[in-house]
DNA sequence: TCTACCCATTGACAGTCGTCGATGGAACGG
DNA sequence: CCGTTCCATCGACGACTGTCAATGGGTAGA
């Protein structure tokens, strides 16, 4: 195994003898990158970014039925985008007898909460 | 048309006399909603996020070679992911001789600013 | 109990996304 | 001039996403 291996296809990032490829930082652990990625996912939409644009400016929780009434979107389409941020761990909600209200989790991870305030 | 105007469906928001519903914040605008939007989704993926993690790190513009170095995707893969970053305009690439160098796009605005210093 | 209301879930459909293989253009080295 | 290397683009395919209409489960009031 001497130029052979060389130029075999190992399994990962061979020699690389040529003029120009420098080593690069070590990657972010896939765990991490994925979550990030995730949350990223979950803000990618404008009407999540406007529905955060309400959490975020108001004081209270909101009804969902507020959010309905503010956007051109079936109810169904908004309760998708309200799990969808819930899934992502970005808000949390509750029901009061009839009603059921959203506000920004309260808990929420530091990195995720320092990218939910670009919103407010 | 008394009370079959209040049952049939105009076509947006009706009334709404209930005991719930509450005015929310006016909404963003919507340019400004689709911009914060499409940033978001560019960071969305995985990869991309590793990607920025390595721009973000060096200290000079990094070659294409290095990124399909250091994944485990086919080179027209990366080569998508990275015009996906500049289409965002978060990254900015030029190209010397053979080779394509991608960095930081350094006239970013600040929100996306504050948004990819997350990930360094 | 019956009715009305609010909201989540399901099923369906068009559109977008991530990935790959193949192709093509541009810049060097002999 | 020719072969090699690097990278972007194209075409295709499966998977996922955003939207709607229809349905169903709860809760409050008559």
């Amino acid at each position: 195994m001497t130029a052979a291996a060389a130029k075999s296809k190992p399994s990962l990032a061979p020699p690389r003898v040529k003029g120009c490829c420098n080593p690069v930082a070590p990657p972010l652990p896939d765990a991490y990158a994925d979550e990030l990625a995730a949350t990223y996912k979950a803000l990618g939409d404008a009407t999540r970014i406007q529905i955060l644009h309400i959490l975020a400016t108001a004081s209270d929780p909101v009804c969902v039925c507020d959010f309905t009434a503010a956007f051109d979107l079936g109810q169904p389409t908004i309760s998708h985008h309200l799990a969808t941020l819930r899934d992502a761990g970005i808000v949390t909600s509750f029901k009061r007898g009839i009603w059921a209200f959203y506000q920004l989790n309260p808990s929420l991870p530091d990195a995720a909460r320092a990218i939910v305030a670009e919103i407010g």
